[in-house]
DNA sequence: CGTGGGTTTGAGTGGGCTCAAGCCCGGTGG
DNA sequence: CCACCGGGCTTGAGCCCACTCAAACCCACG
């Protein structure tokens, strides 16, 4: 929560060996730090609306940022998280669409918004960059086709399993094997696709059976196997 | 059915001005053309399984090609289909992964095959291909979000409702309004993601409300607006 | 010490699944 | 030509998962 004094810098986004932004040439890479001004943004704050344009992208240095739908009753369909290193909002970019999800903090975190022009400027010079994002793109439609199927054919049982490893595989444990994110029970339900209630009863359910153990928002993996086992995923 | 003597082209695939293609050089078009061989394939054929490597992606000139996974019980979700003009498998061979579903022949038709070494040379030689194929990634991640958001909170019977009226929308209706497409009640099912009898029971609803007729696989649309107003989409 | 957001628990209900049986129809072989 | 077969389609019965509604609890915070 205390404020830094020091200028904020993207490195992490920007020069990290797994960046897509590695294949840029210096001076791309100067362009891009000299463009773009990372800022703290705290939690509840919105980065893009669904349905509104969205003039640019945003690189995550560090914070937590949910990406979600709203239906038709206004319930919210979290469709992914970002964090650290990942890039948002580009498929609208690229589509030259309207965005088709919100985008909201819930852990705060620097970000720095990169401008669309520039985004599109970089995708027409260099094929190695607009690779990197093709591909980034095409992992997130794997996973999306992945999750279709499960919704389709899955229990919420074996759904929420699912969930918790994906959170564990994508946020980690700290020593104690407590997830790393902490989300209400309301958000978990609304990956899962699910009743709150339902969640509640489900994880209660897993701790019961010695797989988790629950301290608040805590969640403390106790049994990766067993939650493999009912998840029916991870071959 | 009746074989075609001509040697088969894919004009439509290659030259039509929305195609992918279109930003190549006649020099690349020319390496395109002698590279793929078009040839028919039959209702039936698999032009790639999930799970397993594929050397290349195919174009489609007609005819209409089921893309599903295979769930944990060997119960089908497809995803989509595709049909002339589009291009399908790229997703693998760009994420450089294993194929993440299977694709089937669901009506004969002509298709091509483009191996990946010339599909990566395009698109590190042309930024204009490379762009297209981002957009079209890009489309489909947007269509899977939404797909996901009316699987985690849709019931069954809105869901029918739009997957009938998507149906219009990618194949369109001839002229006595039957849909164009022909599938049995179980892959509308595994659109849908459900069970077949659901399927069944609720077409014979929207049958008796004066929504649609059937005539064995033929369904008729007779009132589009009552569709879209079940389906809770299409604003 | 109230207030409100999040969490928990209980009761009741119904959407949609499973299982089972029968029907329809085109194909196949005696 | 007819009997048989099999795949797809339909219908019915029963059940259970998961949703809804309602009430109470917890706890941080002003």
């Amino acid at each position: 929560m205390k404020k830094q004094d020091e200028t904020p810098t993207c490195d992490y986004c920007f020069k990290n060996i797994n960046s897509i932004f590695r294949h840029l040439t210096p001076e791309q890479m100067d362009l891009l730090s000299y463009t773009t001004t990372p800022r703290i943004y705290e939690k509840g704050e919105t980065l893009y609306h669904e349905g509104r344009r969205i003039n640019g992208v945003y690189c995550i240095e560090s914070g937590i940022v949910k990406i979600f739908k709203t239906g038709f009753d206004g319930k919210e369909q979290i469709i992914m998280f970002g964090k650290g290193g990942d890039i948002i909002g580009y498929r609208s970019v690229l589509a030259n669409e309207l965005a088709c999800t919100t985008a909201k903090i819930i852990e705060e975190g620097l970000l720095c918004f990169i401008p669309a022009n520039l985004l599109l400027q970089f995708v027409k010079e260099s094929p190695g960059f607009s690779y990197e994002i093709m591909k980034l793109a095409c992992k997130e439609l794997g996973d999306a086709n992945q999750y279709i199927t499960d919704l389709a054919q899955k229990s919420v049982r074996e759904r929420l399993a699912e969930i918790l490893l994906h959170l564990v595989e994508k946020f980690g444990i700290d020593g104690e094997n407590n997830l790393k994110i902490s989300l209400t029970r309301e958000e978990l339900a609304n990956i899962v696709g699910t009743a709150t209630e339902s969640v509640i009863r489900l994880l209660s359910d897993f701790k019961h059976s010695g797989l988790i153990d629950l301290q608040g928002r805590k969640i403390k993996i106790l049994d990766m196997n067993g939650l493999k086992h009912i998840s029916n995923a991870f071959p």
